[in-house]
DNA sequence: TATTTTGTTTAGTAGTTACTAAACATTCTA
DNA sequence: TAGAATGTTTAGTAACTACTAAACAAAATA
């Protein structure tokens, strides 16, 4: 094949690798799945560890979670029981995926126990200090209001159907 | 102290520490930030230290870092030379500030080799395998695009003086 | 100028994580 | 049913990262 080609692969492959890294996700993760966007037919895992370099056991674990979050679709073949994945390549749709991937994760347990402390000092923990309490009470408010609204715009992103590029510059025309 | 506040805090800056993780930063940087958070006045570099149980040269590193993000100010008493720090309280303002200080990190770097390989592939590299090259070109041209987008975002946001409830509302309104 | 106060930098370390290699499980075929 | 083909799980490892401890730098005070 082209070299030229084959050396543009890798350079993107790496690019993509890093990106992944960076949202922090394992970089293996980003190198399958430009391995598969830059394919142009579904591709098996074997197939996968020639072109990535890495090993069966790695691409088996990073391939589904790339296809739990919507980024990859298995496929298959007929009369052929190997495993075949392609690349989504529709991102909004990958977008609203991780999100709803996200959503019920570590995350979410951590922003429980801000409105759990919130609860205990609404309930009136630490009535000894009043004026102490009600600072914080104060703060831990705005702070829960604040992921509130965040977790407002995610679900709201997630229960889109249609997030594309209208909706998107719909939302750039609001910021001017 | 009331020792109930006291558990309270520590909970809750357990809370922040995870959350911080969660996005990648330090689990000591949202620690600080709690501590600074839930403080009424300004804290020294001491005083942290007592009261996230890390040390002068975690404190020092981090906090800088935390000031640099606009997460927390930097703050002095007359007649004092220590340095202190006190929370950001508008974390829309925060948001910004974040995404400006990302915007020239590594992910910046990593997308720019994206583009990179555009440029090649439309330059005409590969040429040797004309349908290969066409089909890579159309992939690497959608995911460039669909970076420009998210580009086009963060930039429009960074931009706004004024991120707050109401343009968050509005953004949501949107998403109907 | 010596000493104290404050903050930064650096060398080393403990904990984490993504990977490899290999054992294992499952299904197909001879 | 034995063996091959495929994918998963697991035990161990190498690389990374955030931290500590301590050396260092700078500035104020005695």
């Amino acid at each position: 094949m082209d070299t030229q080609l084959i050396q543009l692969k890798q350079d993107f492959t790496e690019g993509l690798s890093q990106i992944s890294k960076f949202w922090g996700f394992p970089k293996g993760m980003g190198a399958i799945f430009a391995v598969l966007y830059l394919s142009p037919s579904p591709l098996s895992l074997d197939e996968l560890v020639e072109q990535t370099g890495l090993t069966k056991g790695a691409i088996s674990t990073n391939v589904r979670a790339l296809a739990r979050m919507g980024l990859v679709r298995p496929s298959t073949k007929l009369g052929d029981r190997k495993d075949y994945y392609e690349a989504e390549t529709d991102f909004y749709k990958s977008i609203r995926a991780i999100l709803k991937e996200r959503q019920n994760s570590e995350f979410d347990s951590a922003v429980q126990s801000v409105r759990e402390t919130l609860e205990k000092l609404e309930a009136g923990v630490g009535v000894e200090d009043e004026a102490e309490r009600q600072f914080m009470l104060e703060r831990v408010r705005a702070l829960q209001s604040f992921f509130d609204a965040l977790d407002g715009l995610v679900r709201a992103i997630v229960r889109l159907e249609g997030l594309g590029v209208t909706t998107f510059e719909k939302v750039l025309s609001i910021l001017k």
